[in-house]
DNA sequence: TTTGAGTATGTTTACGTAAACATATGTTCG
DNA sequence: CGAACATATGTTTACGTAAACATACTCAAA
């Protein structure tokens, strides 16, 4: 037997509490139209006293309009996203606004599932990580109406408003402060089955450095795990242990060359002269390595309060439907493993 | 003028173009009562070629019950809770839940502001960081009615069902370990103005054995600033700049304790005879530091994980109601720094 | 003194969905 | 062969809120 018949309260209860109709303590709580203060005072504290929750379901459904903010992001496995979400969580949290995540595992399929999950929340923006998406992906997006912010990636086409940096670019300085100190012979050491878009590109540019300097790209390895340190530290050892010896690995991202380091001290491989690594990302915990790792350091915190800040952001002009690509920047950190 | 007349489609228009009622519809989208092959199919395809999405927030209204499950974190800046909450989003997504979170910048009245604002999404459950919380936001809770997972903290008596660990005796089972190392003479370093209650209990745990042992504990020193490496090497100087030095220094966290080691290796600080030192959580970054930490490995996506798994289940057995504590465990990582 | 604007409230309705309650056509069984 | 039941669909209604549209009363300006 149900014996909790008293439902939760809604304004129809404070209403009636406060001696009022439904509709002014609508105005009360949202602070719209003309309300006299002692009708205020009265609906305040009625509304405290049975404890009163507002339904955001109701008031979306009327309103045709909510709080929230959808992110879709790959995994919240890796500190750059997490980073990210921090980013647009505080970001959202100062205009009253609500982040409601899912994760596509990088994969585009799934972004699109998820994306459309997200929608059915008739959020008021959306965040998507990268350029490539979907067809199915972008006709959701365009019929939803809701604006979207994309991150982390420049080099393309974005919907809307694009935050990031370039990641062919990030791969080019790589390269070229690589040979810079005089290194010619590369083995590139990725992750994830090569489904990080992002990390494919800075490979791009890479690539492309070392062709224009007449540089030896030995192998492109990647393993079907997600990055890691110990993941890193194993790659390193296979790729050590084969005959056509590179003298320096250029490693998707930093958890993949901080094993490399780890790797380095354990066997007495000399950093740099021996081996040369280049990661990606500029994560706090490489300060806790004996060498300091040469990488890429990104904006990631930012690139997260930039999109949220510009979902937030009132509506102000319509017309400016161009896409834009908002570029945040990066830093070669220059460490002692190159 | 808004060119736009076409709202998003309903599931009147996927009816009118399958030719059945909007029930019909309704039935045919959530597998629910008894559907013809042949209307099942021309539903699904009118569904697809209009380019429906459910609203959920009419749904959710209607059916009083969402699948969404709100989260109440400290904080997001700390691996600590983006691994809990990656846990959470593991175990939701496969039941097709999703998550709504805030952070409650490990203050109760903020938490209190939160919880108000995550219930008024209805969700059907919601998770709690710790065991300490508000009459406010205790009565709220009860009042909605949602089922309640609190995290991290098992020492005291849980709403309903807490997953964690005795932070008490991760505190104990540190100082035992120190102190069967030789070290007498401590010092403890906390962070965030000392608001973590979780890591108030574990320095609780650490003085009771100490005082047992009859050892000293200098100085609980904390900082008002959010915990990080930095920081904790700060701190270590300051703490070793003093008259009355210690020979062991017990941090809140990993961030703290690491930054410790950076001190000692940089000020050739013999580790541990000049100095031991220990932290708590086991993140995986300490694997990159030259001098394995002592420390507490945690299970925080597993504590995650199984928070979400409980807010999952079906509703099971009601008559449950009283309170139980899930102890996960934790796993004293002996380092070389002890 | 009428008029119009500002102030303060109430009434009706619609948002999109699913629960509750029909209705109708087989099928099966005593 | 009619009652009982499974199958397949439709109609009405309510969820809690806010937009749209009243309705009054006050006060200052015309």
């Amino acid at each position: 037997m149900n014996d909790r018949k008293t439902a939760r309260p809604t304004m129809d209860d404070v209403a009636e509490r406060a001696g009022v109709s439904q509709m002014t303590v609508s105005r009360v709580l949202n602070s719209k139209g003309y309300i006299s203060e002692d009708v205020r005072s009265r609906v305040k504290s009625a509304a405290v006293e049975i404890g009163y929750v507002q339904n955001r379901l109701a008031r979306g459904l009327r309103s045709e309009q909510t709080p929230l903010i959808a992110v879709a992001l790959p995994t919240l496995g890796n500190a750059v996203f997490t980073d990210v979400l921090s980013g647009i969580t505080d970001a959202l949290t100062l205009q009253g606004l609500r982040p409601v995540f899912g994760v596509t595992e990088y994969s585009e399929e799934r972004e699109g599932e998820l994306v459309r999950d997200l929608l059915s929340w008739r959020p008021s923006g959306i965040v998507l990580a990268g350029l490539e998406h979907s067809d199915l992906t972008r006709r959701a997006i365009a019929a939803s109406g809701v604006r979207v912010a994309e991150i982390m990636d420049i080099d393309g086409t974005p919907i809307s408003v694009a935050f990031g940096l370039s990641q062919i670019a990030a791969g080019r300085e790589t390269a070229k402060y690589m040979l810079a100190k005089g290194h010619r012979r590369f083995v590139y050491a990725g992750s994830h089955s090569g489904r990080d878009l992002r990390a494919a590109k800075r490979l791009e540019g890479f690539r492309q450095i070392l062709r224009e300097a007449g540089a030896t790209l030995i192998s492109e390895d990647i393993s079907p795990e997600p990055s890691s340190m110990v993941g890193g530290r194993r790659m390193t050892a296979d790729i050590l242990a084969r005959p056509d010896r590179p003298d320096a690995i250029y490693y998707s991202n930093d958890d993949l060359a901080s094993g490399g380091i780890m790797h380095c001290l354990a066997n007495r491989i000399r950093i740099p002269d021996d081996l040369a690594l280049a990661g990606f990302n500029g994560l706090p915990f490489l300060d806790a390595l004996p060498i300091q790792l040469t990488t890429i350091a990104t904006p990631r915190y930012e690139i997260g309060q930039h999109a949220g800040q510009f979902l937030a952001a009132p509506d102000q002009n319509q017309s400016d439907t161009s896409p834009r690509l908002v570029d945040l920047g990066f830093e070669l950190s220059l460490g002692h493993t190159c």
